[in-house]
DNA sequence: TCAATTTTGGAATGATCAGTCAATTATAGG
DNA sequence: CCTATAATTGACTGATCATTCCAAAATTGA
């Protein structure tokens, strides 16, 4: 444990990211301004550009830590014990309220957007997590397969980005006006087409 | 027929609108600037200025051209005489073609996520274009599924949500690098839950 | 008290950008 | 030629923004 010289810092370097990542998650990169970050933050100006460098430093750790929250949450969800379907289930309700709680959508959605095509950092590391969830998927949907859980018409690998893909497509649109049934109807029947079993043989 | 005093305008509005869409599409609206516009129309800063009102009025038209045009051939699509699930195959590999030609995705998913949490007036003509896309998407499936070509498992809403849910995410990652295996994956499972038929009784 | 370090905020820099103004030039009908 | 309209161009305004510089406090350990 070093001790420090001087005076120590007024606040924690964690906790303030997470200001700055809900700010930034909010109003995407572009709209959010220095100031809006410091004051959610709680912190100077100059507090800021010392510890995190820039904006665009700050902003790529912020979309970081989105990812690896995201990606935590839901491994720690699959690796519960129950019934894979069940877990399927409970990642579908998890999406649902992402995409209805605050209107924000998920960052990975709105970062691959706003800045993935001029960023490159940016988009090497969301495509590296949505690769990783993608495993995650086909994972999951592999041990539902084994189970007899699933519709085995086409192969797991397949479904996983199915299921990515319609996911992404309700979160990209969070930002319009979404209601509830239409996020029911979208999770539901690929619910359903899934879960269904193949032609049953009688 | 008014006859015109005075020099004529040097440029078509139509097509020099058209170049604009183009730069729009492939760039977004905050990250196009008036000289991008003006060297792609091939006019002048203050034509473009007196022809379509500012850049933000110049947006919106592009943007409902767009979506006109898109609603337009898919409409042109489903008409045609043939099973229906031959047309949704064929607006499949029409969405497959666009998620991939030039990497700029659809513009309505774009917009939607750059500016729609923003932009009221552009939120409103999405939302409208999105609601005659599922229309039209429901009708189709509707006549397919009348001709016994669809799984019966979900209502044609439903479906037609989860279609156009999955063609959004598709697009929406269309910006990142999505190889062209990955688009079938996504678009042929789920054409292949769609059609396979409810299970069989025998 | 001294030295080290952080916090805070004002001021300035440098850049970009949308939109406006005005003067000039070009092209049509009458 | 005359006049109305349009195109072109450059200069300018006003605003925003990220970033840096700087100087004055504040807070710790020695």
């Amino acid at each position: 444990m070093k001790r420090m010289r001087g005076r120590p810092k007024a606040f924690d370097r964690e906790q303030a990211l997470d200001a700055a990542l809900h700010v930034f998650w909010q109003q995407g990169y572009g709209a959010t301004a220095i100031g809006d970050l410091t004051e959610a933050m709680g912190i100077g100006r100059q507090s800021l550009y010392d510890t995190y460098g820039d904006k665009h430093a700050l902003y790529l750790e912020a979309l970081r830590r989105y990812t690896e929250m995201r990606l935590d949450a839901m491994r720690q969800t699959f690796e519960q014990p129950g019934s894979p379907v069940a877990h399927l289930r409970t990642f579908f309700a998890m999406w649902k309220e992402e995409a209805m709680s605050c209107n924000s959508g998920c960052m990975m959605v709105n970062s691959s957007t706003e800045v993935g095509h001029v960023d490159d950092a940016v988009a090497r590391l969301i495509e590296k997590k949505m690769h990783r969830l993608e495993g995650l998927l086909q994972e999951l949907l592999e041990r539902a397969r084994q189970a007899g859980e699933l519709n085995d018409a086409v192969s797991p690998r397949a479904l996983a980005r199915l299921i990515l893909g319609a996911a992404h497509g309700l979160a990209a649109r969070a930002h319009l006006g979404l209601d509830e049934e239409e996020i029911d109807d979208v999770l539901g029947s690929l619910l359903a087409l899934i879960e269904q079993p193949a032609a049953a043989v009688t």
